[in-house]
DNA sequence: CAGTATCCGCCATGATACTG
DNA sequence: CAGTATCATGGCGGATACTG
């Protein structure tokens, strides 16, 4: 057993710059990736519900966070071609993977927040 | 038990605006801050054997990320005081928990991305 | 070796206005 | 309602030079 896996695998190695994974981790780790995903992953929600649940998102960023992740293959995303328009989106089954690993992440900061110097920053500057 | 844990607590819900834990999530999933936590849950390094083994990373933006998550009680900075200078790097029994899950999403990552968008459009670009 | 200091480009992000 | 189009900006990130 190796102790990096991806020493094994000669393309996926995250470390080495120009690997793909890197983009995909770009996207999950861009500015609103991963609470759209674990939003997703709560429930499938319309266009303005996932705007007003993920308070101060921009419609722009969200319109392209969601492009991004249906070119990834992470979001579905289902519009109803009625009038006024309806759009649902939903996770895929890759992307309930993907957030399958990012749910214990969003769990984790939030319960730990209060033990990291971020706290101590906020409680000395109140 | 409630779908959403963080709505039982009023402080840490992340899809709250200018709530503490969406500082610490943006640090984490800072460009660089996942590959630098993870590479040092691999093992505690010196700076330069971490400048070499993060592919690509800036000497500005290692040393920027380093001292955020120093600040944030991640990251132990061990600093020998000789000469020439030896500066290891190790995480904090805090940064190993938040390591802990972060290792996943970087293990799912490299093993799916030939599932993803990403994979396709290399390909088809090649 | 392990950084800091400085400068700078540019793109991610955001605000606003508009549309089918 | 569900977006797109456009414009503006600031700060993130990189390159380089320098230091103890």
């Amino acid at each position: 057993m190796a102790d990096r896996i991806w020493e094994l695998l000669p393309d996926p190695d995250p470390f080495a710059a120009n690997c793909l994974s890197r983009v995909v981790l770009d996207h999950v780790t861009s500015k609103w990736g991963v609470l759209v995903l674990v939003a997703l992953a709560e429930e499938p929600m319309r266009w303005g519900q996932l705007h007003r649940y993920i308070d101060g998102i921009s419609e722009k960023m969200l319109a392209q966070t969601l492009r991004t992740f249906e070119a990834d293959g992470f979001v579905l995303r289902d519009s109803k071609g009625t009038v006024p328009p309806r759009v649902d989106y939903s996770l895929t089954p890759l992307g309930r993977e993907l957030a399958e690993v990012l749910i214990p992440l969003v769990h984790w900061v939030g319960k730990n927040v209060t033990r990291t110097g971020v706290a101590d920053q906020a409680g000395s500057a109140a």
